[in-house]
RNA sequence: CGGGGUGUAGCGUAGCUCGGUUAUCGCGCCUGCUUUGGGAGCAGGAGGCCGCAGGUUCGAAUCCUGCCACCCCGACCA
């Protein structure tokens, strides 16, 4: 395996490689660059997964399931979103296969079961939701229609990179319809702020709320409104979207509704995901040499218990007092573990849960049983103390509490550093190069312009910020008049 | 698809230029004893179609041909 996400660490490639697999995070099962999430990488995802969904009702909506397979007349319907994702099918074309006569004990397609019509494996599932809408969709009365979906899809990139571009990810999306543009457009922000606060507040992950320019837009939908994260390295990484579709699938897929006044109108329509991908910013985010370093709120395990003992006879005395300590973290909805397991040494348990990024440790051992304490170390900042067992339970769950806030706060400085104004092209590279990060500069609004920085630079446009100044300028690159600041970077 | 590289035990590797006993070393794994407050030590042990298929040769991990897979750099992309 190679080089896949990034810390701070300059030779990442070899500690990564390592906590990928002994973090039991993932495998590359390398079929066509596809992903194996083992479970303690999937008990991640559940956690996402579970946190999403409820933000999901909260906010009105309805899980469903669509078909993994898109027959390729409803494809191509909507032609800015088929051409746009062409190249990256894959495509059924047969459903059977046969004995081989050349080569006995082997198969091969059978010729005879070739399909009349393409499938495609759905790179996104706009197409077959809103054909299926169209008989969903009559009357004022059936909208909005606010519907999501958890599912899997393929994009058959040309290279993959573990987590951030696998052939198949894990995602959910989001396909509403509606029955004015207004309220569409709400739809679309409302659902940027939903991922904002949970990349945020759950995943400590600072984002960058904008829109996208033309060339970066998804295709087929008039805004995309994304929310952009910075990694350890200086490398950008788009972390979520979400697509204010206006008419465009109605038009393609005959949705339409009777409006108050029994008058026919297209609806309007949004789409929104998010990918196993944000596991790849979680890593890059938060992680160091040692391994993985989990916010609380995303950690299977919050608290992992060592017992240091000699004998049986000790291991017996730190298991009672450490079962009381159980009890009252589980009171607090404290996960916890009890790693109880005779067959490591303690060494060697603090450097596995470290590896995996379980945000607290406690260690008992005799010395402590003879104190009345418990040693307290910390993930994020592999500090250590020993405190004494009264009030414990309640200590270790406003530790969390103030771990996650710290893990953000230091996201968030290391962002905020790293967003550098520059006010001409020979700084743009400079600071590029040598710093890294989003350079925030002046651009003329033109995509020749964008197209010309990225060849020159590498450099696309992440967002233009929706809390940017207006303010007049002239375009880094151009000189050409500008209204405001956009944010470049170098991105995954 | 273009350019470069690599395939040897679960993982990481030496050997290949210049063919020659039983394929090297480390990690991991198994057994025993001693250990246990930061990835233990010693002793013993198991594990290999040397990517696949042909060819050259008395003899191939090594030379030749073809194929396959993976990785890196580009183009593409969440």
């Amino acid at each position: 395996m190679s080089k896949n996400l990034t810390t701070r660490s300059e030779d990442y490639s070899k500690w990564y490689n390592e906590l990928v697999v002994k973090a039991d995070l993932a495998e590359n099962s390398g079929v066509r660059g596809c992903m194996v999430i083992k479970p303690y990488g999937y008990a991640i995802w559940e956690k996402m997964q579970a946190e999403l969904d409820r933000k999901f009702k909260e906010t009105g909506h309805e899980n469903a399931y669509f078909p993994l397979f898109v027959p390729k007349s409803m494809f191509e319907a909507e032609e800015k979103n088929a051409e746009g994702f062409a190249k990256e099918c894959a495509i059924v074309t047969h459903y059977r296969l046969k004995n081989d006569p050349d080569k006995p004990g082997k198969l091969m397609v059978d010729p005879n079961a070739k399909l009349e019509e393409e499938l495609i494996v759905r790179p996104t599932s706009e197409a077959i939701i809103w054909s299926t809408y169209k008989g969903w969709v009559q009357s004022y009365r059936d909208l909005p229609l606010l519907i999501n979906q958890w599912a899997n899809v393929v994009r058959w990139e040309m290279r993959t990179r573990l987590f951030l571009r696998t052939a198949e990810f894990l995602w959910q999306e989001g396909h509403t319809a509606h029955a004015t543009k207004d309220e569409a457009i709400e739809e679309s922000e409302k659902m940027m702020n939903v991922y904002a606060d949970f990349a945020e507040n759950f995943m400590a992950i600072p984002v960058v709320k904008g829109i996208k320019t033309e060339t970066e837009r998804f295709a087929g939908a008039e805004e995309t409104y994304c929310i952009e994260a910075l990694m350890q390295d200086g490398k950008a990484l788009q972390a979520g979207t979400s697509h204010f579709l206006g008419q465009n699938f109605a038009k393609a897929f005959d949705v339409k509704f009777a409006n108050a006044e029994g008058k026919q109108e297209y609806v309007w329509g949004t789409s929104w995901g998010v990918s196993t991908r944000l596991m790849g910013a979680l890593v890059m985010t938060h992680s160091d040499d040692k391994g993985l370093v989990l916010p609380p709120n995303l950690a299977p395990i919050q608290v992992v218990i060592v017992p240091i003992y000699k004998t049986d006879e000790q291991l017996g005395e730190i298991t009672a007092e450490v079962n009381v300590l159980i009890e009252a973290l589980k009171k607090l909805n404290v996960s916890v573990k009890y790693d109880s397991r005779t067959t490591q040494k303690p060494g060697f348990k603090f450097a596995e849960w470290e590896l995996k990024g379980v945000p607290v440790r406690i260690a008992v051992g005799p010395k402590d049983l003879e104190n009345g304490t418990f040693e307290v170390a910390r993930r994020d900042t592999l500090t250590k103390e020993v405190k004494p067992k009264e009030g414990m339970a309640t200590y270790i769950s406003d530790l969390l509490v103030q771990i996650q806030e710290d893990l953000f706060n230091r996201a968030l400085n290391y962002r905020d550093s790293h967003i550098t104004e520059v006010n001409n092209f020979e700084e743009f590279k400079a600071v590029l190069n040598d710093k890294g990060g989003f350079v925030s500069a002046h651009w003329d609004g033109t995509a020749a312009t964008e197209e010309k920085i990225k060849d020159l630079t590498k450099a696309t446009i992440r967002c233009i910020p929706l809390d940017r100044l207006e303010e007049a300028g002239s375009c880094v690159f151009t000189g050409a008049e500008s209204k405001g600041r956009v944010l470049f970077a170098k991105a995954y």
